[in-house]
DNA sequence: AAAATAAAACACTAAAAAGTGTCTTAATTT
DNA sequence: AAATTAAGACACTTTTTAGTGTTTTATTTT
């Protein structure tokens, strides 16, 4: 018959896979991918590296578990959404916003991003995907309508911003601080980022509705 | 008496310290860093490996002077400057797009961006540095005194621009294509991005030029 | 409670990568 | 042209990292 894993408080499967995929994180956050090698992060997990070999087939497949398992873009469309009858104009600065902050605060979503662009990866396309499909929702279903003819302008403008966002949060704190002479690590030049997305948004929802005014 | 160093045409110590140099590139561009190994390096200059560490002293300070030895931003600032009396409005749009197909087109400036963002390394922050000094004559000279008590909002402007062509050039062809549904491998695509990018400095200065004429 | 088996430690082998010692010879110096 | 020395090849050692075989014992099953 079928035995049950052991389920002890010496010894648990379930419980040591967590360790392993929670290793995985401390690593990633202490010493960056380098670090992600199966000695490190069996040790980090205090478990037998062989485990890894048991539960996940290898070191791979235990990353791979790791990225699937972080819901990073959950909290990102969460929080309470505006009424709509602007044509998705605050809900997009507050979209962008939002997401300057979440980025700003989870060191390992910056790091699975930056992984992103170095590493093809199914996970890390999985992640990338998700991000498109999430952000998609915006676009084909509130600002695309809006912006009619400049929708694709608009989706173009969203993408640079964007990417802005994520680029300077990663890019901080690691070879310099200063961007175009806006210091990233201090208070006031995150909110003169934010202040900037904003207004950028503002400006181009304000030419929407001159233009639509003709 | 000091020797002259061999510059024969079997054994020459300049030659082959650039042998490797170009190794770095080399390999950079077809392996990315994962590749850049000693062995690695000296089988792709076709040298012996001891040569690097007497040549260079090891692998990391050659891979320094690789960098150092590549003007990545030179080429960025070239080209002829229009005529300014326009607060500089045609020069950042310039600057911006001729950024973008420069960063496009150099597969191994992305590499050394993308680098920059993950590790600390003198010569990556000299880069980072060499970027920041070469923009702010654009911004101090011309568009500082221009947008004047907007002068921050303008850089923090385009800083999220700049860091957005950087990001979005590192992340296609990687694990996705698509950003915001824009196509970044199509031409379409980036001919978008770049439009894009001129249209948001068009509004910005419209926005000051307005605001001036209050 | 005894038997069976999964969980995990321990100790090992294998492979990859870095780093070094020695010898040969091309190029320079005398 | 002989002597000297730097350039580089070659073979080696060391270190790091990945991967595996064997044993112990906690937990489950009978």
């Amino acid at each position: 018959m079928e035995r049950k894993p052991a389920a002890g408080s010496i010894r648990n499967k379930e419980r040591s896979k967590e360790k392993f995929l929670d290793a995985v994180g401390t690593v990633l956050e202490t010493e960056g991918f380098a670090g992600l090698k199966i000695n490190t992060i069996a040790a980090t997990a205090g478990i037998d590296k062989k485990m890894i070999y048991n539960y996940f087939g290898g070191t791979d497949q235990l990353i791979d578990e790791y990225i699937n398992s972080q819901d990073f873009w959950s909290n990102v469309k969460g929080g309470e959404i505006p009424e709509i009858n602007d044509g998705g104009q605050e809900l997009s600065k507050l979209s962008l916003t939002q997401q300057f902050d979440y980025v700003a605060q989870n060191k390992n979503l910056q790091k699975i991003l930056l992984w992103g662009l170095m590493e093809e990866r199914s996970s890390l396309k999985h992640i990338a995907n998700e991000r498109e499909v999430n952000g998609e929702l915006l676009l084909s279903q509130i600002t695309d309508p809006y912006f009619a003819g400049n929708a694709t302008q608009f989706r173009a403008i969203m993408a640079i911003l964007i990417s802005g966002i994520y680029y300077l949060n990663m890019y901080k704190g690691i070879n310099a601080d200063t961007f175009c002479g806006i210091d990233l690590t201090k208070q006031q030049g995150t909110d003169e980022i934010k202040n900037a997305l904003s207004k950028l948004i503002d400006l181009v929802y304000q030419d929407q509705n001159s233009n639509q005014n003709l």
